[in-house]
RNA sequence: GCUCAGGUGGUGGAAUAGGUAGACACGCAGGACUUAAAAUCCUGUGGGCAGCAAUGCCCGUACGGGUUCGAUUCCCGUCCCGAGCACCA
């Protein structure tokens, strides 16, 4: 019998579903192991070949773990929420649920063909109100907690008022927005409204208003990790910053313990190294410089790195957002500078990135006072300060720093050198070295010390104190659409207020369009009575992010409808152990999930601090585009050979009419009527095809699905090729030139079991040789897979196939554990073997740990011999030797003399298992 | 500009703590079976030199140095590709 995978894989695909072979209990005396993948967005391209290149590798390691006596916790789900269902629901005015609902099925379909042994019956979808009613809870949860700097941890706001109403503010160390201070008479003092402000200012989902990515197009506000180079990751369309009211996430709060506890997890150091740039600790001084326009004076506070460079403070520089810009233009330069404002708005967020080394500036008219100096110095405003960062305002000290320096010369500004010795003649000097000079009582020092020093001056002399900033931002957390959770607030008398935790969850209205209102609200606003007793309902949704921030911890406990997850069932699944993603998600979903775990181990709901103890990132796969050229002015098609002999145009053509880059020829003049009379050009009777590596697209026809693989070769076969591609973490162009070599294997392998339609597996006693295959194979295969050396693995089981092949291996002692050791990656086919082989429990798998006890390991090893160095010839000899008695058999042994050819033996270096080195 | 990860045959890629570089697979070439093809199987396949031959020798992991009996692996410098951040004071 052939091996046919079409009906194999079929039969065990329906059998699996039928016994819920892969449902996982919450209730188990077996350790316990969380394997996840990023769970997708079903779009309605449905999955490519690219997409399940992680969810082979969680499924390879879900069923070896299981093999090893795990009891695997392996979900899937949905990110059901998004833009794209909304746009298509815009131009056509499908309901987006029901174009979501669609996609669904269509990427159940395709996962499971490819053999997947999640556990269906836990699914999640996050637009599903049993799910979103537990994200809404969460944000209710955020809204009535603040974040105690000095226990590290969110508390009740009850706590904080009780506090107000005993001592005010002033002891309270907490972040925050925007307070004065106030004493527990005043508190006492205000009304309704303006505590509900000021308590605002505290909690971790608050309302606030805050410059914001604003794209036009999409019509909605973007959180910064949507947003790349000005333009929105989704769609592709220019983004603008303005200043909107939003409800926003204090992440900001968690910066230093999200920096912390990264040293504990066991990720790749890119993907922690992005995050620690994201969080952007860096650690300084703010100062105090008395700023005077004409007879006004203040007091204006900047941040620095650099207290140690106060001498060099040859001028001053405010971002043009910032509220100082006011208070500080003087009435002559007022003119002046609302021009370079109105510029400097009219430009997007793009344009400001495109000019980032275009110098420009104004001058306020003001003038500041260096509180060491007293030096009298210029107050200018420029776009290259951010007004979100630190306090929008900087001092510039131009010998060393790079931007100013920039500045300074632009704008005939004076440059005063600090360290002796170096050269600002060109460039400014930024190292943090040397010795300090015209400084005053810094004179002499390094600047490693004068750092210290100098703000230790700063402090003592009340002109300022250390200070630590983060560019981490809060995050936004309002979206201006449809299709999200909705917020679960009401505005009372104009204060916002949580739901009460019974009427959650807050369902999404129906709307008649799904379109922002004539009035620019958001088409929540479109609903019928969207109230609650009688009071308005907030009418922006939440944002993508939202959904999947805590999906992890629903897999646990997915039925529960009084809590997101029992204690229990924490307590049994604690975190995910294993989580396989892209790293797309490095400053957006991982960082929002680790805030959100930490928010929810803040209020004891959760027993882990951290959410994924391990994290691995698979590479992308690219398409590999394949082209054709044309003749210009003919239909006439030239083969990549010949091309140079013509003048050409490359164009795209459909992948699946190539094959290993020959053209199908009768399938291009079939697969767009303009080439029906195509003609060809031919080289040796075939057309070669010019192939480029891009991404995976439809407007590049180099899309491949996964069901044609699954249709063409197998389940099998797609998920060991994946495998075989390359390491999983390396980004590769997706190439099915080697698909065929991975299939003969599998065909190998089945004939090993199998002759001439007949199983053959027989009781006799394995050979040493047929033992020595099968354990390097163990040995191998589980250092691999707990490396994620997946491709390794795949390699291996192509030699050992060979090897028993060649040794007429038809013994059940070796192919018995054989299949067990496949059936992580091919899954459907060692199941049909196990099954003609007499074993009917496919659940026998679980005996894998014993095959492995069970063997012995070789005891001799083929030792190298080298000569200096070189290799001359191999030495079988006992492991069990002692490194003296190798020594010994080597100096005697007759080849050894031979390759001396009368040479002196200085010292023989033996390393036990690896090498002998003789050196002469 | 800063940070991180890389650079190995015609191709994808192996080499696990510094120990036989190129496993495995693709492709290519030759052969077996066949009327023929497909399928399958076998052999060869980094470069150079010598030899009828088995075989032997030399060079080779981006480039230049260093440490070592021994370096694809460790250190220093240069070049090149990829990813992330990008006026963060």
């Amino acid at each position: 019998m052939e091996y046919n995978f079409l009906e194999i894989e079929k039969k065990w695909q329906a059998y699996w579903a039928e016994n819920k072979t892969y449902e996982v209990s919450n209730d188990s005396s077996k350790p316990k192991y969380y394997v996840l993948d990023m769970f997708p967005y079903p779009s309605g391209a449905g999955l490519h070949v690219g997409h399940p290149l992680g969810y082979i590798a969680s499924d390879i390691y879900s069923r070896y773990k299981r093999l090893k006596g795990f009891n695997v916790l392996h979900p899937m789900g949905y990110d059901a929420f998004g833009l794209p269902a909304e746009q298509y629901a815009i131009q056509t005015g499908q309901h987006p649920d029901i174009t979501t609902q669609k996609n669904i099925e269509r990427y159940r379909q395709q996962m499971d063909r490819i053999g997947f042994s999640y556990d269906w019956s836990r699914e999640v979808r996050t637009c599903e109100p049993g799910y979103y009613k537990w994200t809404q809870w969460a944000f209710i949860k955020m809204f009535e907690h603040w974040y105690n700097n000095a226990s590290q941890k969110a508390e009740p706001i009850t706590k904080l008022v009780e506090i107000f109403a005993k001592e005010g503010n002033l002891n309270v160390d907490a972040a925050h927005g925007q307070v004065d201070e106030f004493s527990a008479e005043e508190w006492a003092s205000f009304d309704e409204k303006r505590k509900s402000d000021i308590l605002m200012q505290y909690r971790i989902a608050y309302q606030g208003e805050t410059s914001v990515n604003w794209c036009p197009k999409l019509g909605t506000v973007l959180a910064n990790d949507e947003v790349k180079e000005g333009i929105s990751v989704r769609g592709g369309f220019p983004v603008e910053q303005k200043k909107m009211q939003q409800w926003q996430l204090r992440v900001s709060a968690y910066a230093e313990r999200l920096l912390n506890d990264l040293d504990s997890l066991d990720w790749t150091d890119s993907l922690k190294e992005m995050q620690r740039n994201w969080i952007g600790k860096s650690q300084g001084a703010e100062m105090i410089f008395k700023v005077i326009n004409g007879d006004k004076e203040y007091d204006m506070t900047i941040f620095t790195t650099r207290a140690d460079t106060i001498f060099g403070v040859t001028f001053m520089v405010l971002a043009p957002e910032s509220d100082w810009v006011e208070l500080l233009t003087s009435p002559e330069q007022k003119e002046a500078v609302d021009e370079y404002l109105l510029e400097a708005k009219k430009k997007t967020e793009r344009e400001r990135i495109a000019e980032t080394r275009k110098v420009t500036g104004v001058f306020s008219g003001s003038y500041a006072i260096n509180p060491l100096t007293n030096e009298k110095v210029p107050v200018w405003i420029s776009e290259y300060v951010l007004a979100g960062y630190g306090t929008g305002a900087i001092m510039a000290v131009p010998a060393h720093d790079s931007r100013d320096y920039a500045f300074a010369k632009r704008f005939d500004l004076p440059i005063v050198p600090l360290i002796e010795g170096c050269d600002i003649s060109e460039e400014s000097f930024d190292a943090k070295e040397g010795k300090m000079c015209n400084s005053g009582f810094l004179n002499g020092l390094d600047v490693k010390e004068a750092i210290p020093a100098a703000i230790d001056y700063v402090e003592s002399n009340n002109i300022g104190k250390r200070k630590i900033n983060y560019r981490l931002r809060d995050a936004i957390f309002s979206r201006q659409r449809y299709w999200g959770e909705p917020f679960p607030i009401y505005y009372k008398d104009g204060i916002a207020t949580p739901l009460p935790e019974s009427e959650l969850p807050l369902q999404l209205p129906v709307v008649d369009k799904f379109l922002p209102t004539e009035s620019g609200e958001p088409p929540l606003a479109r609903a019928k009575d969207w109230t609650y007793n009688g009071y308005p309902l907030e009418k922006s949704t939440m944002p993508g992010f939202a959904g999947s921030s805590a999906y992890y911890l629903r897999y646990m406990d997915p039925q529960n409808d009084t809590a997101l997850v029992s204690r229990e069932a924490d307590e049994y699944w604690r975190n995910v152990d294993l989580y396989i993603g892209g790293t797309e998600h490095a400053t957006g979903h991982l960082i929002y999930s680790r805030f959100w775990n930490k928010f929810l181990y803040d209020l004891g709901y959760i027993c882990e601090n951290e959410p994924f103890k391990k994290l691995i990132n698979q590479g992308m796969i690219q398409g590999r585009s394949n082209f054709v050229y044309r003749i210009k002015d003919t239909n006439t098609f030239v083969s990549l050979g010949l091309k140079h002999q013509y003048d050409t145009t490359e164009i795209h053509v459909d992948v699946n009419i190539v094959h290993n880059d020959r053209l199908d020829l009768d399938a291009f003049k079939a697969w767009m009527p303009e080439y029906a009379t195509a003609e060809f050009i031919l080289e040796d009777g075939e057309y070669i095809c010019g192939y480029a590596v891009e991404k995976m697209s439809k407007s590049m026809f180099n899309v491949v699905n996964p069901d044609r693989i699954c249709e063409d070769y197998g389940a099998d076969t797609l998920r060991l090729y994946e495998m075989f591609l390359g390491p999983l973490e390396q980004s590769k162009p997706w190439d099915t030139k080697g698909i065929d070599g991975v299939h003969r294997f599998l065909r190998k392998f089945w004939r090993l079991y199998e002759k001439d339609g007949e199983m053959v597996v027989t009781d006799r006693k394995a050979t040493p040789a047929e033992l020595k295959a099968l354990h390097k194979l163990i040995a191998k295969e589980q250092n691999d897979i707990e490396h994620f050396s997946f491709n390794t693995t795949v390699s291996s089981f192509m030699i050992t196939v060979n090897e028993l092949t060649d040794l007429k291996c038809d013994c059940r002692e070796i192919l018995e554990p054989l299949a067990i050791l496949v059936s992580p990656f091919a899954p459907h086919i060692t199941e049909e073997l196990w099954q003609q082989m007499g074993h009917n429990e496919s659940i026998a798998f679980a005996q894998f740990p014993e095959y492995c006890a069970e063997y012995t390991a070789e005891n001799t090893f083929e030792y190298p011999v080298s000569f200096n160095g070189k290799m001359r010839f191999k030495l079988e000899l006992p492991k069990s030797m002692s490194v003296a008695e190798v020594q010994e058999v080597v100096a005697a042994n007759e080849l050894t003399q031979k390759y001396l050819a009368g040479a002196s033996i200085k010292k023989i270096i033996v390393v036990p298992s690896k090498i002998i080195n003789i050196v002469c």
